[in-house]
DNA sequence: ACCTGAACACCGTTCAAGT
DNA sequence: ACCTGAACACCGTTCAAGT
């Protein structure tokens, strides 16, 4: 018998899957530090590699932040979809729908101002749009579906028919639920406005401007 | 006479006031180069004076941008009460406020962003709110008296007695405006969806949200 | 009171080597 | 292929002086 292969583990990863780790390093400062301003150095420090070996895996700073956006932005999409899993009434989602993205925004603010903040800076290959781009419309989706769902029940005023139509109905919603989520976290809201107030009166009012007349 | 009393400028400002010169400088680099991550280090170079002279008129670099985010919100007041001066009916002055809002952020993606982001993040003397978070609001009050004028006509859904229900309804209309600003900026709208499609669908949506049924 | 210049402890990124 | 370590050109901020 070989006297050292069953894995040592001499250190935690001299070599191997840097990547991941670097990313899971990164996630880790956003998430649990708070921290969405952290250094490249910083991150690989914590990984127990030299401040070169990120370049290994990523050309810039950018691509790693860009890696971390991805990781939320999938996050946020899982969570939307868990929300509005079932069959409710299109109303009843889109309540659903809502209170879960501002939930999930708030409960960790360094992770959302990273997703739509530097991370998206990045220009991507040939102007192609960048993965945490993708990765954002993919959770955007979510939103049109549920829009879709109250198109086709009749109960929007949305053609259920036009694609189209349904995205932009779906994008305001998103702007609406997007802006009050980074208003909450700037803390730009008046003194003595709640921020469960202000998604309850958003829901009623992009509901009805939502229903069928 | 006396020889050189006529201000030969020998240098622009060696000293004088540099505060504002440095304000103003940084406003160009953001309004001009639309460069919103400056360096103190740049501003002072193209002020003429050493990298350590704008610590004597800001303690921080967060300083100097929240001097300019005020000067952004300002800027947005003014818009927004030029736009709304007349005594229009209630959902055009919503119309013309609105399209005014997101005209002039996407007229300065960079300021926009350096008002909703970095310059918020200093805490203020004692808890107190930045100088820069009081310019927002007093921005965010010129929308305040829009849905005030709506209600008092009868026409919002808005209580004209209770300030605070102007105040919620303001806050959405703002959440959606601010939301659609940003991911215009960010480029995360699908692709085929324009900005003035999502204007106009915006506002259709937020007004008859906003109309008594 | 306001400015300069040197200094400190950091950055992101690159180069030249190591295995 | 992936890593290290030295190096470069920057930062924000502070200290010790200058006027």
């Amino acid at each position: 018998m070989p006297k050292k292969i069953r894995r040592p583990e001499p250190k935690p990863y001299h070599h191997g899957d840097l990547r991941r780790a670097l990313i899971e390093t990164a996630l880790q400062l956003v998430t649990q530090d708070q921290d969405w301003t952290f250094s490249l150095r910083e991150v690989a420090r914590r990984a127990g590699v030299s401040h070169r070996a990120p370049y290994n895996h990523f050309p810039e700073k950018q691509d790693l932040l860009g890696a971390v956006a991805v990781v939320g932005f999938e996050k946020l999409r899982d969570g939307l979809l868990r929300a509005t899993a079932g069959n409710a009434a299109p109303e009843a989602l889109v309540e659903a729908i809502g209170r879960t993205y501002v939930r999930l925004g708030l409960e960790n603010p360094a992770l959302y101002r990273l997703m739509f903040g530097p991370a998206l800076a990045e220009a991507g290959p040939g102007d192609r749009p960048t993965s945490a781009k993708l990765a954002g419309r993919q959770a955007r989706e979510v939103l049109d579906d549920v829009i879709a769902r109250g198109a086709r029940s009749g109960v929007f005023a949305v053609s259920p028919d036009d694609p189209k139509d349904q995205i932009l109905a779906a994008h305001v919603f998103w702007s609406a639920l997007h802006g009050l989520t980074m208003l909450a976290i700037d803390d730009l809201m008046a003194p003595g406005v709640t921020v469960d107030e202000m998604i309850e009166r958003l829901l009623r009012t992009e509901i009805k401007g939502l229903r069928q007349a």
